[in-house]
DNA sequence: AGAATTTCTTCGCGTCACAAAAAAAGAGCG
DNA sequence: CGCTCTTTTTTTGTGACGCGAAGAAATTCT
């Protein structure tokens, strides 16, 4: 905590009002009052100032003169919301196979986004920075702005990830370790440029957006390529001390050493799938990238080898589940893949082992959640991460180890 | 977060005035203003506050002139101190087999503390109370102040416990589940009264006094009678979402469905133990509560199944806190309970596997610390969060699960 | 004794949040 | 159409705070 001083004042009061004005979409000054708890003078000085910023823009007046019995009198009420044009930021996402760019304006909203579908894993560091630079010109022409409006820029890709300083530890994405990547591409862009890992960018969109909204604790496990977890804790993105975000895939199962990433990450269970079924015709869909789906319907076709490969991930990841259940106390969990999206035995694994394996006396239960996500969910958390900097929270700047 | 205002402002920067005090010992006001970025005025002003209050005294000023070459000239510093008179908190831990309670003052110095030998569990609710009824008179009264000095008492106990509340959600001391016990204690002693898990308490009192001071994220981890771990994340105590400390005991450890408490706590040591030293004529010490100190000369006397069994805990214990670093990445773990404090097979066999276990990626390996804690460290502990109340800590006060 | 030096306090200013009062912008009604 | 009534928003005045600059205090050095 730093120390106080009347500007850490209004810089507090005057993220609470942008708070506020986000959350209840357009909202007059007198209910920022009864949201935020500070007078109204506070809130019309702090108010007046965000306009003056073009950060807020009252709400066009057609046609409201909302006939609430006892609302109808009076002086009417002026409706506040985000300037849309207020600015503008790009996220990015990059997996092995593909790299999502998209275009939103200050509300979060998507002006413009595109799939690049590149096996890009394991390219030259240069050359990824490249395509994303590529990318990054055509969704922001697209979205009719120039480059000079674009406040933020975000990228999201999965592996150890350093926010704070840039680094990418380590990725699938990259052959070498410790890349620079937020500084390779800030440098051909000319835009600030923050990476992160890709499942806090989902976290963060289910917190702005999704199954999550207003909920202060949650988690979120994503069953992609690899296996990701996000942890909302308080409100914040948990990282660890070191400001690294949480690696769901790493964490030990038993006392056999095995990780669970080679239970249960999507590559595991496709290895072991890949076995069974080979020769069986399935083998173009595997080498298409469509092998989960090979998968899930061999599961619903009652193959029982496929079942048992699946019901063993699901029980592996609801017992890691269970224990990070016990510790955080989510209220809720999200989940989200392909295999998990569409049901089916390794879901309901992972929900009885979840159940059987919580303490007794934990509870409540958190609701489980699953959510299949767009492509451009992940855009629009980068966007919320991004443009909560720009608001500038400014106690935690979503942040990552504290300087000090 | 709350909102901001000038009070929220004072409240901060006395808050970090006092802190400094405390943790720099007799400080002069121009090094407190370089410890905390405020400006001289600023301090002036708070520390003549907190003058008028008697939370602070200027240290008596006989024979100090510290001839350091440049320090000698000038108007010399006065230094100030915490006013050890200025309140007085007590601290109470309760283990199945003993009370022990400590009288402190404002600097968490101990006055006074006693240990009552009695093997509380399973009574009823009321006379474990009226234990510490009367531990707590008894205590004050030798630290030799009145009970209207005592500012605030804090119980620490195993278990579930839920701070915010008072409720002791279940204990191995009480056969009763969600007892009221910060209540019944306060009411019987007229004593703000808080209680709180045991583990967080010496997490705390290592915070202040123990290895980890200054150390703003690291681990502790308590091989009492039963399993303790405390998280101390970025500088707070870290609870769930429900504002419960976490539980060790309760992780589990593969997919055998085994909890950590089943394999690793001292009550599952000895009950493996006893079986394999039974009428080897050690039966008198696990009668005395002695056991563990049998099994350790056992393992020293080279005896394989007791090894085996030790080097179990100590792997299981491992590889659970692998997966704990590899979430928190604490730049300490710090490590206690006999069977620990005495070296050997279990802390070579958990050293080990938390080695092997760390994701290789992971870095730096966090410090082991074996730390031998004194029966009044918990005591100390209790002081140190009372105290922390005291102060007044604006932002979180240690706070659970905040309202809203 | 006076100069130099370092520490601490006082003074004046700007900023902030806030309560009270005033102004604004309609609706209802005769 | 003018008047009152109601609710929202702005303006005005007050008190608290932090801060930089200047001043007062308490020493040592010369």
């Amino acid at each position: 905590m730093k120390t106080a001083d009347p500007e850490l004042m209004r810089a507090i009061n005057r993220f609470h009002v942008m708070d506020a004005i986000r959350r209840a979409g357009p909202i007059a000054r007198v209910e920022i009052c009864d949201l935020t708890q500070l007078s109204a003078t506070t809130v019309s000085a702090i108010t007046a100032a965000l306009l003056e910023d073009g950060l807020v823009v009252p709400r066009a007046l057609g046609g409201l003169r909302d006939p609430a019995p006892d609302l109808a009198r009076g002086r009417p009420r002026v409706l506040l919301e985000l300037n849309p044009q207020a600015a503008f930021v790009v996220g990015v996402k990059l997996t092995p196979d593909h790299i999502t760019v998209s275009t939103t304006d200050f509300c979060a909203n998507t002006c413009a986004s595109l799939t690049l579908p590149i096996r890009i894993s394991r390219q030259p560091v240069s050359v990824i920075a490249d395509l994303v630079e590529d990318g990054v010109q055509r969704c922001v022409a697209d979205a009719g702005i120039g480059m000079e409006r674009v406040a933020g820029l975000c990228v999201g890709l999965p592996g150890r990830i350093e926010r704070m300083t840039g680094l990418c530890q380590s990725s699938p994405i990259f052959g070498e370790t410790n890349v620079p990547f937020a500084a390779a591409v800030q440098q051909r862009l000319g835009v600030p440029t923050v990476i992160e890992s890709d499942v806090n960018l989902v976290t963060m969109a289910e917190s702005w957006f999704g199954e999550a909204r207003g909920i202060e604790d949650f988690l979120v496990v994503s069953l992609e390529h690899a296996l990701g977890l996000g942890i909302m804790y308080r409100g914040e993105l948990f990282r660890g001390a070191n400001g690294l975000a949480p690696d769901l895939g790493g964490l030990l199962l038993g006392s056999h050493a095995i990780r669970l990433g080679a239970v249960a990450s999507e590559a595991a269970i496709l290895a072991q799938a890949q076995a069974v079924l080979n020769g069986s015709g399935h083998g173009a869909s595997f080498r298409a990238g469509r092998g989960m789906a090979a998968v899930v319907a061999a599961a619903q076709a009652g193959n029982p080898r496929i079942i048992a490969i699946l019901r063993e991930a699901g029980e592996a990841l609801g017992m890691a589940l269970a224990n990070l259940v016990a510790l955080f106390a989510p209220r809720l969990v999200v989940l989200a893949g392909e295999a998990i999206g569409t049901g089916g035995v390794l879901l309901d694994a992972l929900r009885e082992a979840v159940t059987a394996s919580l303490p007794p006396s934990h509870s409540p239960m958190p609701d489980l959640a699953v959510h299949r996500w767009s492509e451009d969910s992940w855009a629009r958390g980068a966007a919320a991460l991004t443009l909560r900097d720009l608001y500038g929270a400014p106690w935690n700047t979503t942040g990552p180890a504290r300087p000090r």
